[in-house]
DNA sequence: ATGGTGGACCTTCCA
């Protein structure tokens, strides 16, 4: 199976590269995040006209993630079955696609370091991880795939002195995002390339970042060891950042091969 | 030059 996930800044004016990009890649899932669209305007008819099932769990103006698959989608749910109160924001959604729990998630960004928002962001993280606890077993083919907002090293971003006082690269965001992996999952990406630095899946709109190779790496495939020890290809798809109205956030996509 | 870009929106918030 080829997953992806693709924070696509606003499916609205996303729609015409994400239809290309699917019919060029062909993922059988793609996890999407910040579609920035109320339920009832996400286009799951042009989807099903590209042979996708749609799963959207959307706000309006801001978040909004989606699942779409070609291999089944079942038992959709958002949210955290942690007994906590329902999220604010539309952060996760959850599906069942060809036997793998899939979570498609956009972590808070936290804006600073003691802001309100940065508390909501390690909060999110912890209730994730009681999420997977409560609610699913290390054993099974479990993946979180998404926008954490969260560079686990510091060879994740282009350069760590430009993050004094930032977040994205503090401990306890560092913390919060190990403790999400330890219940069991694996990052594709770094298993695939534990030895090269400077691979990115974000590059800030502003400053021209994108061409001076100023990116970070805060997209991750998290899948649980059953999955990961299937894993044949693990790529950014840099090309989907370039041209024309590109979206801030690359693809990141793998092949699972067959058990 | 203390900025820059892009997307949502109602004049400013968010990333």
């Amino acid at each position: 199976m080829r997953i992806a996930t693709w924070n696509v800044n606003s499916l609205n004016a996303r729609m015409p590269r994400v239809e290309s990009w699917l019919e060029s890649v062909q993922p059988d899932v793609l996890c999407m995040q910040e579609t920035k669209l109320a339920n009832d305007a996400f286009p799951a008819l042009t989807f099903q006209g590209l042979g996708y099932e749609s799963f959207h769990h959307g706000q309006g103006q801001w978040n909004g993630v989606a699942i779409l698959s070609r291999i089944g989608l079942d038992d959709p749910a958002v949210d955290f079955a942690d007994g906590g109160d329902a999220d604010t924001d539309a952060r996760i959604a959850w599906a069942t696609c060809g036997g793998v729990r899939v979570a498609s998630a956009y972590i808070p960004n936290g804006r600073e370091p003691g802001h309100d928002h940065y508390h909501y962001k390690l909060e999110w993280l912890a209730r994730l991880r009681a999420h997977l606890e409560q609610s699913c077993r290390a054993d099974d083919d479990v993946m979180v795939l998404g926008d954490f907002n969260v560079a686990p090293e510091d060879r994740d971003v282009w350069d760590i002195a430009a993050f004094e006082g930032a977040t994205h690269v503090t401990g306890p965001e560092r913390d919060a995002f190990t403790r999400v992996l330890d219940w069991g999952m694996v990052d594709l990406f770094r298993r695939q390339y534990p030895d090269n630095d400077g691979l990115f899946t974000f590059w800030d709109y502003q400053a021209g970042r994108f061409h001076k190779r100023q990116g970070m790496r805060i997209d991750f495939i998290l899948a649980t060891e059953s999955l990961a020890g299937r894993a044949e290809f693990v790529i950014v798809d840099r090309n989907a950042r370039k041209g024309e109205k590109p979206s801030d956030h690359a693809p990141l996509l793998a092949d699972i091969a067959a058990a």
